[in-house]
DNA sequence: AGCTATCTGTGAATTGATTCACAGTGTGAA
DNA sequence: TTCACACTGTGAATCAATTCACAGATAGCT
């Protein structure tokens, strides 16, 4: 979990879970159209996502796609829908903070995965970390965040500092007008109402992992 | 979200969302305690975690701990409770498969952080990473995992491998005894029933951030 | 010793997400 | 051209999680 578990916001219309879905019902339907193949029914598409035909209809629905009876749904135009919601057919810049360990894991996974967003600066309060460029991504100053945001337009921001930074650096990043969090730090941020945090909580996560590794399987 | 969100199991009693919080709460209580505070009032620990005051009092009801009227919680006791409960007061050995950037940055990060979980071994087909040791752990063969899982008694894994094979070794941990995974790639993984997956998927994460950056926040 | 304000513990209500179940429909077969 | 089947689309039911709301308790004050 992720999921950790996300924070919900002033979501305008549609809940973070089904967007998470289609997330990765593109990247199933990209596949799948890689390999020639035109057509796919829900339950298909729901083996692949391991999750329920009904839940796979009922998001398709709400984005508006429709499938034929016996044919199923196009691919092409799965992956068009969902472009048109999740991308919104535009590029996405993300700026990362805190340019450590994790920082650096994180600029390197992200490169080359999801054209649709591009990490465009890096910050950092430490020095020697300025100016170098890590998997294409300039390093700038903290002290420069809020020009650089403002001048690129950066609403998304991949958070990577120390817990007990979190939440100061958030709320400069609130008020350089980032909408949207990706958290990596084990705290949760408190921000105004319309702001949307996702937490990767890693973590939590182990703990939750740990837990249910000495559940001995009901059922 | 990490959560990506995580799948439940036979879960015996207590949900994946509370065993989270009670992890963030642990950790939260560990910092106040280290600050000299003995007692906490739901709604103070509430705001810590950015929850509600009886989103925490029914949490810590789960676990059977108590507070007084006027006075609260006592931190230590919590603690202790919280203990009890998601460690087992055991350290929980856990494996990492796939030694690459993504496994290099699992392990760096877990290391020195939950004292209770501890990386005992990782794995990696790539004959060029095995047996170097990294961060205190030491990194083996695949073709050794059976014996070595076996050995450690080890239950739960990350997995850090390429989206494609992410389900033929989880098939293959599964045999091995795994019960509880942290699955970093971008796949969901077919499990039998009692086995936990929770899901850190980063894809979907970044996604879901991009997507609510572009929503002008409503309300 | 009694009183009061403020907290806990929890049944019930609510909210939100998922699943059911089935009417409607387009397709391919004959 | 017609038929029957296997699908979709979706209102309604269910299920799980969260929040409300209040009765009960107790610490501290007088």
């Amino acid at each position: 979990m992720t999921t950790t578990t996300p924070r919900h916001t002033a979501a305008p219309t549609i809940p973070v879970n089904t967007i998470g879905r289609l997330s990765l019902y593109r990247r199933l339907l990209l596949d799948l159209a890689a390999s020639g193949l035109r057509q796919i029914y829900s339950h298909q598409l729901a083996a692949l996502a391991v999750s329920t035909p009904a839940q796979v209809r009922r998001d398709l629905m709400t984005i508006g796609c429709s499938g034929s009876p016996r044919r199923g749904y196009a691919i092409e135009e799965l992956i068009e829908a969902v472009n048109t919601v999740l991308a919104r057919s535009v590029e996405t810049s993300v700026a990362l903070v805190g340019v450590g360990n994790l920082g650096r894991a994180i600029l390197a996974y992200y490169t080359n995965r999801q054209p649709w967003v591009r990490f465009v600066a890096a910050f950092d309060t430490d020095e020697d970390k300025v100016n170098r460029i890590i998997n294409g991504c300039r390093v700038y100053a903290m002290g420069r965040a809020e020009d650089i945001l403002a001048q690129e337009g950066i609403r998304a921001a991949a958070l990577a500092v120390p817990a007990r930074e979190a939440q100061s650096v958030a709320d400069r990043l609130v008020l350089a007008g980032i909408k949207s969090f990706l958290n990596f730090a084990p705290v949760r941020l408190h921000v105004p109402t319309g702001i949307f945090v996702d937490d990767m909580d890693m973590t939590t996560a182990l703990d939750r992992v740990a837990y249910y590794a000495h559940q001995h399987g009901t059922t």
